[in-house]
DNA sequence: TTAAATATTTAGACTTACCTAATTTTTTAA
DNA sequence: TTAAAAAATTAGGTAAGTCTAAATATTTAA
C-alpha cells in the first residue's frame, strides 16, 4: 500500500500524462498540487525508486504500468464515491468532489467491489466522467463537445470536460444540469458563442465558446 | 480540524475514560494504540495544549468536553459506516471494523448527516453498539449480559461487549449472529458455562462464562 | 549561438509522529 | 518506611513530506 501523498502525486501525474501524452514536468505537478517544485523533485525520486514512474533528471516523469494501474484505481474509487453520494445520499453535483478526495484513499477492494454492485456498475459518474472498471479499463465515451453540435438539433448534457469548481458553479447558476435536454438555437460566427434553449423550462441561455467547448453532449 | 493521529488518541482516551471513569494513564494508551510510552507523553502534551484533554504530569489525562465531543463524533462516524457496510453493502459483521477505522476519519458533516438519513437514523450498529446522535447523545441500551440471563428463557442477541476481532470470529465460527434468537438451556454451577440453543437451526452450543459475559441480549 | 529567462535540482531546515536509552517519579511490598 | 519495581518523562534521533535559498540545467529568443 502507498501513502496518501504518493497516491495524490500518482493521480496528478496520470491525469497530466493522459491529457498530454508527454513526460510530466516538475513544475506541472508543483502547480497542480500547489506545492513547491523542490518537494516535487524529492517525490519524483521516491516514486522512481518504487517503480511507479520513470524519472529522468531534469526531464520529468512518465507513469509506469504499475503507476497507471494505481492511479486508475484511485480515480475509480473517486468516481464511484461521487456517484454514491449523488445517487444515494442526494448530495448535489458540486458538493461531492472534495469529499471524494478523502474517500478515494480508503483502502479496501471488497468495499469498492460492493459499492460498485450497490450502484449497479455505473459507467459514468455524475459529472459524466468515465469510471474505470476493477481492471482499470475505461468505458468508451461517444459524447461530443457542445461546441461541435449542429444548430437546430437537440442534445442531452452528459458531462463536462475540465470539471473545475467554478465551471460547475457557473452551470448550476445558469440552470444547466447533467441529464438535461437542450436545443441549439444559433451559433455566432465571429466568436463561436451559442444560444441554447433548455427543453423543460424553455429558458434561453447564451454560452461562450469556452463554455461550449467544455460541455459534453449526446 | 485535527490530524488523524490526534483523532485516534482522542478516541482511545475517551473509551478508556468512559469505561473506568479514571484519569487515563500513559501506559494504557501506549498499550491500546501499540506505540511507545514516550510517544504517548509527547501527544498528551500536545492534546493538553489544544485543550482536548487535561494533562497532569506523571498522572495522565482526562478528556475535556471538547475532547469528548470530538471522540463521540468519530465513534458516531465509525458506527454509521459499519451499519452502512452491513446493511447496504452486505458485508459481514466482522469484515467492517477495519474499514470503518479508515472511514471514520473522513471529514464532512453533510456526508454523515445524509448517511444517517439513508440508514434511517439507526440507534445501534451491527455489533449492537449505540450510535451517538449528531449532538453526541447516546441512546439508552436496555440489553443485559447473557451471563445474567435466566435458564429456560429466550433472548435475541443484540451485541457484544468488547468486540475483539477474535471474539467476532469465534461467534461466526460457532454460528452465532446478531439478531439471532437463542434459548438458554442450562447453566453449569461450577464454572458458569452455559448451554444454549439456536432457535432457527436448533443447534446446541456450549459457551464459557467468559463468552456469555461478553454477549448482550434482549 | 549565446545571453537571458525559465525550470530543475541540491543543500539545509522544519514539523509531525514516532523510536530507544537514560533518568526521574510514583507505586508497591517487604 | 524504605528499597525494589513499575510507570512516566526527558533527551536525542529518525523518516516523511514539506519549505527557502542557492546552484545548475535547459529552453528561448535576440
Amino acid at each position: 500500500m502507498h501513502t496518501l501523498t504518493e497516491e495524490n502525486y500518482l493521480k496528478a501525474i496520470y491525469r497530466i500524462f493522459e491529457s498530454t501524452g508527454e513526460t510530466v514536468s516538475t513544475n506541472a505537478i508543483a502547480e497542480n498540487l500547489q506545492i513547491n517544485a523542490a518537494s516535487v523533485t524529492d517525490m519524483f525520486k521516491k516514486l522512481g525508486q518504487h517503480k511507479l514512474v520513470v524519472y529522468e533528471k531534469s526531464k520529468g516523469v512518465k507513469p509506469t504500468d504499475k503507476g497507471k494501474k494505481i492511479a486508475l484505481q484511485i480515480i475509480r474509487k473517486h468516481r464511484l464515491w461521487e456517484t454514491f453520494m449523488v445517487e444515494k445520499l442526494k448530495l448535489s453535483w458540486d458538493e461531492v468532489h472534495e469529499i471524494a478526495e478523502q474517500l478515494e484513499h480508503v483502502h479496501s477492494d471488497l468495499l469498492i467491489e460492493r459499492l460498485d454492485q450497490l450502484l449497479n456498475y455505473p459507467k459514468f459518474d455524475p459529472h459524466g466522467d468515465p469510471i474505470p472498471d476493477k481492471n482499470g479499463k475505461l468505458p468508451v465515451l461517444k459524447s461530443i463537445l457542445l461546441s461541435e453540435a449542429k444548430p437546430g438539433s437537440s442534445y442531452k448534457i452528459t458531462g463536462v470536460g475540465k470539471n473545475s469548481d467554478s465551471f460547475l458553479k457557473y452551470l448550476k447558476k445558469i440552470g444547466l444540469k447533467l441529464g438535461e435536454m437542450i436545443k441549439v438555437k444559433e451559433v455566432e460566427e465571429y466568436d463561436g458563442s451559442m444560444k441554447i434553449q433548455l427543453m423543460d423550462t424553455k429558458a434561453e441561455v447564451m454560452l461562450s465558446k469556452e463554455a461550449t467547448a467544455n460541455l459534453l453532449v449526446d
